[in-house]
DNA sequence: ATAAACCTTAAAGTTAACATTAAGTCAAGA
DNA sequence: TCTTGACTTAATGTTAACTTTAAGGTTTAT
C-alpha cells in the first residue's frame, strides 16, 4: 500500500512542497515513483519520515539530519556513530530545556515587577480620583 | 557613570554591531551620545537591555519586543497591556518547554531502538568471527 | 605625529528553511 | 472532449536576525 504526497501531507502536517524540499535535500532518499514519476510513499517511508520529524522538532538542522541520513546509508558499520550522534543530540535538547527554564524564571521575575507597578498605578489613580 | 559600546558588548555577549542593530530596530530608544556622537550606556540602559535580552532569550521576536518597547513609551496607561503581554509570553514559553519534553521522549525512544540494533550488530559480528 | 584601536553610518551580503511562481504533464468526471 | 485538480521540475522570492563591508572620523599610545 502506498500513499500520495497529499495523504502524507495530511498525516504529518508537512505541506507537499516541504516534502519535496526534504527529499531534494537528501532527507528522504528512498521514496519510489509511479510509472509517471509521481511520488508514492510506503510504510517504511512514513517511519523514516517520523524519525526525520523527530529530529527536526527537537531543533536539529536539516544539514545535520542529512548527515545522519548519510550515515544510515553506509550500513551497520555506522551504527555506533549514529547512536553517539543521537545521544549527543539528546544532551543538546536537555540543555536547551534547562536554559529555557532559567530564562523563564527571569520572565516570571519581570512579570512580578510589572504587576507591582500596575498595582501601584491603579491605587494612585483611585486615591487621585 | 557611562559605558562604551565595547564594555556593554563584553558584559552582555552581544557584539557591538548587534547593539547598534537593536537600537536601529527600536529596542533601545534611550541610549545617549557624547558630543562626538559616540554611544554611552547608562545603568538604566543596561537594565533595559536586560529586559530585552530576557525576552529575546525566551524566543520573542525582535518585532514583538519592539511592540513591547513602544507600549512602554506610551506610559502608565499601557501597564496592564504590558502585564498581559508578558503573561501570554510566559504561557508561550511554558508551552514550548512542554513540547520540547514531548519531542525529547521520542528521541529517547529512537535511541533505545538504535542502541538495540547496535547491540545485535556487535553480537552477530562476535559470533560470526 | 603617526599608527593602532576605537567609534560612526549606510548599504549590501549571508543563512536557514521554507514559500511562491511558472510552465508543463496526466487522470478522472460532466 | 474539455476542464478541473493533482502531480512534476526549476527557478526565484521571502523572512528573520544578524554579519560584513566600505568609507570615514576620533582618541590614545609610542
Amino acid at each position: 500500500m502506498y500513499y500520495s504526497i497529499k495523504q502524507v501531507s495530511e498525516q504529518t502536517d508537512l505541506k507537499p512542497h516541504v516534502l519535496r524540499y526534504y527529499e531534494k535535500e537528501g532527507l528522504l532518499p528512498f521514496v519510489s515513483r509511479s510509472e509517471n514519476g509521481v511520488r508514492r510513499y510506503s510504510k517504511d517511508d512514513l517511519e523514516w519520515l517520523g524519525l526525520v520529524c523527530c529530529l527536526k522538532n527537537t531543533g536539529m538542522s536539516i544539514k545535520k539530519i542529512k548527515d545522519f541520513v548519510d550515515l544510515c546509508a553506509q550500513g551497520d558499520k555506522t551504527l555506533k556513530q549514529r547512536c553517539d550522534m543521537l545521544l549527543e543530540h539528546k544532551r543538546d535538547v536537555e540543555e536547551q530545556i534547562r536554559e529555557m527554564y532559567k530564562h523563564l524564571e527571569k520572565v516570571t521575575y519581570k512579570i512580578s515587577y510589572f504587576t507591582e507597578q500596575y498595582k501601584n498605578f491603579v491605587e494612585s489613580s483611585e486615591t487621585g480620583a
